[in-house]
RNA sequence: GGAGAGGUGCAGGAGUGGUUGAACUGGCCGCUCUCGAAAAGCGGUAUGCCGCAAGGUAUCGAGGGUUCGAAUCCCUCCCUCUCCGCCA
C-alpha cells in the first residue's frame, strides 16, 4: 500500500497514476474516509484520556460512588463512539489496498502494447518445430497422463528433459551463489496475510489465480516472491545489513483462470512449475541501481545459453499493483516468429514493505520503510521452451548449451 | 492428533486489578575519569497513530469479554517448548 500521507499531499498524482495504471479507484472517497476516521479517532483519544484520568483519581483506595458513576458514563460514551470504528476501518483499509503503487517517471504511460523495447541481444531465426511436438516425439513430456492424474494443464516431465530442467536451475543457481546471493528453500503455502501483503489478491476476490487450501488459511505460492517477501514482516533490519539478496527455489501454483486460448499449448502455460527467483530488500536510495542489476543478472544467464532476447520496460497499465516499475525479458521464438515473455524483474519499492511492516533502522536510529525487488533468474517450464526452440536440430535431436554441459554428464546434446 | 508447560522491551527475567510503558540484570550508545584502554560513575536505549509543538492515545502473542480501571481475571484462537502417537 501507498503512505496515507503522501497520498493526502498528492491526492491528484496518486489518482492519475491509478488511472494509468488501469485501476479504478476513488481518492477522494478514501481522503473522505480517512478524515472521517481520523476524526472519530480524536474523539475516542479523548475520551479515553478523560477515562485514564478518572480511573487514576481512583487508585488510592476508598471507591468513591460519584466518580464510579463518571467512569460508567464514560465507558458509555466510549463504547458508543467506537462502535463505527470497525466499518469505517473496514471501508478504509479496503479504499487503501486499491490503489496502486506510483510508477516510476521513466514507465511508459498506456496498455500492454505501449510497453518499450529498450534492448536486442542474439540472432533471431524462424522455423523450428513447435516445443510440444518436438518433446512429445522425444517421449519427454506426458500432458494426457497429467490430465489423468490431476487436470488440464498439468505434465509429466520425462528423461532427458527432466534431466535438463535440472542442469538449467543448477546453472542458475550456480551462478546466483557466486554472485552472492544466498539460496533458500520456502514455505510453499502462505497465510492470507503474506498473500495480499505481497500483492496478490485477497483469496475471496475473483481475481485470485492462487489455489487456496480449504479450511485453512493458506494458499500455495504463485512464486516464492510470496514467502521471500513474508520472510522479514513485522522486523526492522540494520542499515548495515543491506541490501539482501536471496535466491528462492519452488514450484509455483497457478490456476490461470481466464488464460485459455493465450498461449496455451504445451509448457508455456501451465498450473504448476519450478522457478528459482532472486529477491532483494535494499535501502531506498539503492533501488533503482539493484533492479538494473537484477535485470542484468538475467540477461547473464541467457547469453550464457546464447537465447536471443529482448527486454522491455512495461507500461504503466500491465505492472500490476506492487510494481514501480518492471522488465520483461522475452525470448525469441523461432515458432511464432515473436518474442515471448521468459522473466520479469520488478522494483516494488516499499509498496509490499509497508504492507507487511518491513523497516530499517539506519545509522543514526532513525527508521524507513525498505525496499523489495524481484526477478525471475529462471522458470523451468518456459526456460524448457525457449531452449527447445532455439536449440534444436532437424534430427530430433537437441544440442545442449555449453554452459548447461558440466549439469547434464557432460553430453553435448541429447 | 493427544497430554502438559509457556508466550512481557535488544536479551535474560520480575510483575497482590489502580503513578507499570512496564522492576532488576545484561547488552548497546553517549558522557565523566584516563596519555589510551580496562574498571568505575552518570545519562540514554520500543513502535504505531493524532498534533507545528506541548502533549495525548494505543501496544506486555492475537481477538473478544468482565471492570470506574486489565500485562494482571474469564473465553476463543495462534505460536513455542516437553512428552506420547504418527511418519519422509
Amino acid at each position: 500500500m501507498l503512505d496515507i500521507r503522501f497520498i493526502r499531499d498528492n491526492a491528484e498524482a496518486v489518482q492519475q497514476n491509478a488511472r494509468d495504471r488501469g485501476y479504478k479507484v476513488d481518492i477522494a472517497k478514501l481522503l473522505a474516509v480517512d478524515s472521517e476516521r481520523r476524526s472519530l479517532r480524536q474523539k475516542s483519544d479523548d475520551l479515553r484520556e478523560k477515562r485514564n484520568q478518572n480511573a487514576a483519581k481512583m487508585k488510592g483506595g476508598q471507591p468513591d460512588q460519584a466518580l464510579i458513576d463518571e467512569g460508567k458514563q464514560i465507558k458509555l460514551e466510549l463504547t458508543d463512539l467506537e462502535s463505527r470504528l470497525p466499518q469505517l476501518d473496514a471501508e478504509y483499509d479496503a479504499l487503501l489496498a486499491a490503489v496502486p503503487n506510483m510508477s516510476f517517471d521513466d514507465v511508459p504511460i498506456g496498455g500492454e502494447e505501449d510497453s518499450v523495447e529498450i534492448k536486442k541481444w542474439g540472432e533471431t531465426k524462424t522455423g523450428a518445430l513447435d516445443h510440444l511436438d518436438f518433446a512429445s516425439n522425444r517421449d519427454w513430456v506426458d500432458f494426457e497422463r497429467g490430465a489423468k492424474v490431476a487436470g488440464a494443464k498439468f505434465y509429466y516431465l520425462k528423461g532427458d528433459l527432466a534431466l535438463l530442467e535440472n542442469a538449467v536451475f543448477q546453472f542458475a543457481l550456480d551462478l546466483l551463489v557466486k554472485q552472492g546471493f544466498t539460496y533458500m528453500t520456502v514455505p510453499h503455502m502462505v497465510n492470507s496475510r503474506t498473500a495480499v501483503g505481497t500483492g496478490f489478491a485477497p483469496r475471496t476476490s475473483d481475481q485470485n489465480d492462487e489455489y487456496n487450501i480449504e479450511g485453512e488459511d493458506l494458499s500455495l505460492i504463485a512464486t516464492a516472491e510470496m514467502p521471500l517477501t513474508g520472510y522479514y514482516a513485522d522486523e526492522i533490519i540494520d542499515a548495515a545489513k543491506l541490501p539482501l539478496f536471496y535466491a528462492g527455489y519452488s514450484p509455483s501454483y497457478r490456476k490461470e483462470a481466464g488464460a485459455a486460448g493465450k498461449h496455451t499449448r504445451g509448457l508455456f502455460r501451465v498450473h504448476q512449475f519450478n522457478k528459482l527467483e532472486m529477491y532483494a530488500y535494499s535501502l531506498p536510495e539503492q533501488s533503482r541501481e539493484i533492479h538494473e542489476k537484477l535485470l542484468g543478472i538475467e540477461e547473464q544467464i541467457w547469453q550464457a545459453m546464447g537465447i536471443p532476447y529482448h527486454i522491455i520496460n512495461i507500461a504503466s497499465g500491465d505492472l500490476g499493483a506492487p510494481a514501480a516499475k518492471k522488465y520483461d525479458l522475452e525470448y525469441w521464438s523461432p515458432v511464432d516468429g515473436t518474442y515471448r515473455e521468459l522473466t520479469s524483474c520488478s522494483n516494488c519499492t516499499d509498496f509490499q514493505a509497508r504492507n507487511l511492516n518491513i523497516r530499517v533502522r539506519r545509522e543514526d536510529g532513525t527508521t524507513d520503510i525498505v525496499h523489495t525487488l524481484n526477478g525471475t533468474a529462471v522458470s523451468l517450464a518456459r526456460s524448457l521452451v525457449a531452449i527447445i526452440e532455439n536449440c534444436q536440430n532437424p534430427d530430433g535431436s537437441l544440442t545442449v548449451p555449453e554452459v548447461l554441459r558440466p549439469y547434464l554428464g557432460g553430453r553435448a546434446s541429447l
